[in-house]
DNA sequence: TTGAATTATTGTAAAAAATACAATAATATT
DNA sequence: AATATTATTGTATTTTTTACAATAATTCAA
């Protein structure tokens, strides 16, 4: 980093500290979960939180959220999108720290999830059922939550929460744990293979023990864009 | 602010500033401008910027946006919203400054802007001819217009920038000069008016040489939300 | 006073999308 | 062969979107 002749006058300002706090969404055909750790670090030892830290000076911030989110909980190159910045002056009980939230989807049986560093244990809530968190960690969920519902109705961005090939059913469900709704079954898959954002694999299911539904998969060809396209997901 | 027992281990994360930086919309019935100020301070003193500075370790962040803007033009009591934060290594010459952007939109008439402190000049800009300005300032606003894209398709901000008394060509206008499209009239008054945003005010346009259009107003008393209900603005 | 210029205002038919609604199909198990 | 279970599909109705142009109200100039 250069520093350029700055004046000494400004040093009081040169004085907080900044974090990220990742949001991590996973799905199990069920209902939504997010990934938190046990803190075995002051401040708030011994509490379940999100998995974020402090940022190093050095890094740029997108991708401290990266790498903060690998070093406590082992998931690896994991796209992160940021949500909001949260900066009240008590927020943290070491000083001026301001928290930039993150959010990231991922399949969660595609990873594993290990807990690292000062984390001490890693391991998936749903998010109907979350403990009290530390700092403003709850606010940020809720922010995340919000966001993520948002993004939903105009992005399909609920692919990545689901493994490669997936059932109708199973999209459906997830669409219905973000949304907090219920959609008919005939028109949720009207609208959603209208839109071409899937394709069928050829395959179907196996082990179960009624009819076998076929299996689906992302079709990455497709824009992903459906802003100003009219298409919108208020089923 | 309480600071309870850091460890000394940490003090090297404790060295970092936080700016804001303000993208003030405004509407002069032809196009978006926004507003910048003539820094009279380094870095990149004699240049127009958006109007941000370092943020005091006593103050609230969404507080800091409000009274920054403030202490630069004199704009007293303007909601603002956070866009997003702005975090690599090399952004401000000065050190490590993360700067989290907010936006606003405002009445242009309504207010009188006025450079104070170390701003020597505040002045609108076209949005479309902007000059270049420091730090990673055309990149916030470049992001700042599409936040308001988005927003304006889902919540009604765009009266925001209009005096309380419009004609529905005034709205149209604005409605084309954020989203950067046009409209067909009919189909533009017919969803504008379906929102029941707006109410006639039962003024007419005065001093016009042609035929006086319509003076509408805000109707404050609708739901402001159109998000789940299917409402858009894609026409 | 009249006509010209200028912007404001309005309706309708066709196409597309959203909605409400229930019977049949494919598999495993007994 | 019957049962249990989930998957799959169609249609009629309503609502929304879209495309498209004639008439109205005012000022100004002749």
């Amino acid at each position: 980093m250069t520093e350029f002749q700055r004046p000494n006058s400004l040093d009081h300002y040169f004085k907080a500290a900044v974090s990220v706090d990742n949001v991590v969404f996973g799905f199990d055909n069920e209902e939504l979960k997010i990934l938190l750790i046990y803190r075995g670090a002051e401040p708030y030892k011994n509490y379940w939180a999100l998995p974020g830290d402090l940022i190093n000076l050095d890094s740029d911030l997108d991708n401290s959220a990266v790498n903060v989110l690998k070093s406590l909980t082992g998931l690896n190159d994991i796209y992160m999108e940021q949500i909001r910045t949260f900066g009240r002056v008590d927020r943290h009980p070491f000083g001026r720290v301001y928290t930039v939230a993150y959010y990231a989807l991922i399949k969660s049986e595609d990873y594993k999830v290990s807990a690292q560093s000062w984390a001490e244990e890693a391991d998936w809530f749903p998010i109907s059922k979350l403990p009290e968190l530390p700092f403003d960690h709850n606010e940020i969920v809720e922010f995340a939550k919000q966001q993520l519902k948002m993004r939903i109705r105009v992005h399909p961005v609920g692919f990545e929460l689901l493994p490669k090939y997936f059932t109708l059913s199973e999209l459906q469900k997830l669409y219905e744990a973000i949304l907090e709704t219920e959609f008919d079954v005939r028109n949720f898959r009207k609208k959603i293979l209208s839109t071409g954002f899937i394709l069928e694999s050829g395959f179907k299911q196996t082990g179960v023990t009624h009819r076998p539904a076929k299996l689906y998969k992302y079709n990455a060809k497709r824009d992903h864009s459906m802003i100003g396209s009219g298409m919108n997901f208020d089923l």
